[in-house]
DNA sequence: TCCAATCGTTCGGCTTGACGAACGGCAAAC
DNA sequence: GTTTGCCGTTCGTCAAGCCGAACGATTGGA
């Protein structure tokens, strides 16, 4: 969640991807059926857009909606096994390591799992609309909703509900996955 | 890219939102600074709210600014080991696996990767803003921009951008990895 | 050199979003 | 029954966004 001035980031990210589309600000504006007076305000900073005003620019540079109120990203992150910050279970044997959180607009995180046999990871259903992505590495895994599990064997890729009560446990010693949990 | 009216989805973001935060439409208003009557307009579907409005009713509900504006997701989807649209590159040795295409406002596309030594994965760079993150699960893979790559095994996890020059190569026979591409 | 075209900015107008106040509906307290 | 409090909606006023036109600057061609 960035705590920039929205309108300055959206200065920005207009004209930077209009700089990448190789637009001028006159046929962007023609394109995006704006005045170029108009733009020429937003790319400055001053000016409030109208959600429809961004919307039709959105379109007219081919990118998505967010991709004009979300700032820019990072370089190179080298995180070796059993380096990353871990999260113990008390009652479960296994450790999940997140490798990477969600940066603003990507809604995506990364995390990797060393599981063990024993009990579930996981039981109580996350936020809604959290989705699940689990690619089992090593070993056995069994996945997916409570009541309709999967088991998974290396290389095998499962998508579920991270709303919904689930499980993730392991069927063999010295599982490992990659888990992507994904927010709305 | 949704096509839907972007107000519609929003109006029907913020009631979504408002609900699970367990807020009361005069609540919400207070705590964004805006008047009750603007956001019941906004719920409604009429009006055209500018960007500052959205934001601090973003702020308000605790959700990034793109929730806003992007809708729902789907349900349980399983790929078995070799089971899914599999690209094979006619000059390197390897097999990528496109497990899971980015939904609309998730940026993070999930791919499985088999590799062996041979040739480099890749070397030209993709969009301006790509990053990539990979996480080894078996074997030893030398990955990293091209003129400092990093050598991984089993667990590792390693970002960079993918927009700079940048390889991805198997050290050993039968090196598997997961690969998190996300663009901007 | 002059002209034509395009660039991006600035200036009045008209339209529209945001505001505050008043409204009717509903539930709990008196 | 009445009062009090909060709910969400509607209405009139004011400020601000959006527009079109005119502007100076720059470039390329006749």
């Amino acid at each position: 969640m960035s705590n920039t001035a929205p309108l300055d980031v959206i200065a920005a990210s207009l004209r930077r991807e209009r700089d990448r589309a190789g637009l001028s600000l006159s046929e962007l504006a023609k394109r995006a059926g704006i005045a170029k007076s108009t733009l020429s305000q937003l790319e400055s900073g001053s000016g409030n857009p109208s959600v429809e005003t961004l919307w039709s620019l959105g379109v007219a540079l081919g990118v998505p909606f967010s991709r004009l109120v979300d700032p820019p990203v990072p370089r190179v992150h080298l995180i070796r096994a059993g380096e990353g910050p871990v999260v113990h279970s008390e009652r479960a044997h296994y450790a999940a390591s997140l490798l990477a959180s969600c940066p603003p607009g990507a809604r995506r995180d990364i995390y990797w799992l060393a599981l063990e046999p024993g009990a579930a990871r996981e039981s109580e259903p996350h936020m809604p609309g959290t989705v699940e992505h689990i690619i089992v590495c090593t070993g056995r895994v069994r996945a997916g909703l409570m009541d309709s599990p999967v088991d998974l064997g290396p290389g095998d890729y499962l998508l579920y509900p991270g709303d919904l009560p689930h499980i993730c446990l392991a069927l063999e010693a010295g599982s490992t996955a990659t888990l992507v949990m994904e927010h709305i």
